[in-house]
Parts: structure tokens; C-alpha cells; sequence
DNA sequence: TTGCGTGCAAAGGTTTTGCATGGCA
DNA sequence: TGCCATGCAAAACCTTTGCACGCAA
């Protein structure tokens, strides 16, 4: 992995910062830029933004997703040792909240996959999508 | 849903032609542009492929999805009568191939997110990726 | 002083929209 | 004929790239 070597700058900092706070949701560009100027009248640049965030997918900090309707990336916060690569997440595409799917069923999951498909499943990379309890309950 | 009348043009047939053709994978406009030129040296503008795909989803021919970069839109064709809207897919990330997660334990996934997670899943709206059995032979 | 971090402008790619024309029924 | 289908060009977005300058260590 080679550690790259990094700067610890203000805009940095609350960009993480902001991600941390929202960990049980997807996040956009656009929210961070916007957040960083309501909260702390703070301008990044969006390029900045961007390539933090690409530093940050690849060293595992956060996962890139892409939003249901497939047009903007968003990113997760993972929080350090949950171990989100190994279990799926779903997401409400109602609230937008993500949710763990870590549970002992997960890996029966996995070895289904494994034996009758013949699939071997990345989580990573995957995000059931679906209608949470709280939004089902508020039609 | 308000039958949409459609008149049938050699152009649609062909696409459609080409997605029934490769329903086992997803397809992007681009791979239906190139293969309709190939095939038939038929020139279809871009456009066309957008309008027509938009409607065969909304009516749901096809489903969409985002490729796995989350780059590109892609389309699955939907066999009828397959419940594709009540079982999993699980896409190789290696070789493109869609796989359906036609059995019996579906039914058991989907009951247990919605006892242990509170949540309704939405199988046309999801995709799980991965490598096929022999993609992973073929490392 | 070194080299990473940042901003700006421009480019690149995908998808959508407006408008005029073409063609099925 | 009446609509729907199509093509073309332009616009709208999101994301990436190049380059010059700023700034942490």
C-alpha cells in the first residue's frame, strides 16, 4: 500500500468531518460543497472534493456507490474495524439511510451464493436498495 | 397503465431483437448503436436508443442499471414472465453475465431483512456483483 | 525547500431536450 | 391525416485533467 504521505489541512479535516457525521448515509459532492459553506463558510472546490474522496475510497476509508437512479456518486463513511466489506448494505430510497447488514445470516448468504450459484459475492461493491421501516410507516 | 400506442419500426424491432438477444447480460446504447451498424448496417441515432430504452422500462421490458463503474447506464432484458421483479440478480464483474437468483432461498433473504432489518427489498432496483464460477477459474 | 494540496478553466463523457422532419396506421 | 418516431444540434450534468500557485512539514 505504501503509505502516501499527507497534508493535514483545514478543508480536509471537515470534509472527513462531515462524512464521520454522516455515516448512515450516501453523500454526494454537492452536499459536502454545500455543507462545508453553510456550516463553516468554508469554500472547496468540487475538483478538491473530488479527489479527496478518491484517496480516501482507495485507502478503504469510505465506499463509493452510485445513487438508484445511476447518475451522481455518492460515498460512505465505514467506520474503522465494522468490517463493512464483508457484509451488504441497503439503502432506503425513500430517506436515503444505509443500513448494516451485519448479521450471523450474512454469511449463510454468502455461502448460498457460493454453492448453488457458483458466485463468489464482492459486498463492496453491491447495495440492496428498498423501503425501510420508519418510511413504510409514514406512507 | 394506459396503453401507449407504438408503431412498429424496423429500428425498434432491431433493438429489440438485440436485447432479447443478450439477455443474459446487461447492455449499454452504445454496444446497440455499434452492434445494429454491424449487424445490419442499420444507423440508429443515439437519441432513438435513449427514447426507446426509456419507454421499454417504464412499461418493464427492461430494467435499468448503472455498470459497475457507475459510468454507464445499462439494460436488461426481462424475459416474461420470469419474476425478475421478485429475485435477486447477480452480475460478474468480470465478464458482464447476469445471473438470477431464481430459488428457493430468495424467499428466505427477503423474509429475513424484513423480520431482522425492518426493510423491504426491492430486487428490480438492486444488483449484486462479483465473479462467476468460471471467471474465477480462468485467474 | 520539497512535494503535496488547491483552484481555475477546460476537456471529456453520458444523457436529455427542443425542434423540425419523416413515416406508420 | 394524425400522431408517433427519428435525427440533429445544443444543452445539461457529472467527473476528470492540466497547469500554476499555495502551503504544510
Amino acid at each position: 500500500m505504501g503509505e502516501n504521505k499527507k497534508y493535514s489541512t483545514e478543508k480536509r479535516t471537515k470534509i472527513l468531518d462531515y462524512l464521520k457525521s454522516h455515516d448512515d448515509v450516501d453523500v454526494t459532492v454537492k452536499e459536502i460543497e454545500y455543507a462545508l459553506k453553510d456550516n463553516y463558510d468554508l469554500s472547496v472546490n468540487i475538483t478538491t472534493i473530488y479527489r479527496y474522496l478518491d484517496k480516501l475510497a482507495e485507502e478503504g476509508t469510505v465506499l463509493k456507490h452510485t445513487d438508484e437512479n445511476g447518475k451522481t456518486s455518492t460515498y460512505q463513511y465505514i467506520v474503522p474495524e465494522s468490517e463493512c466489506n464483508s457484509h451488504l448494505h441497503m439503502k432506503c430510497v425513500s430517506c436515503g439511510r444505509i443500513y448494516h447488514m451485519d448479521c450471523a445470516f450474512m454469511d449463510e448468504f454468502k455461502k448460498h451464493i457460493y454453492k448453488h450459484h457458483q458466485f463468489i459475492l464482492e459486498c463492496k461493491k453491491s447495495m440492496l436498495y428498498g423501503v425501510c421501516n420508519s418510511c413504510s410507516n409514514n406512507v
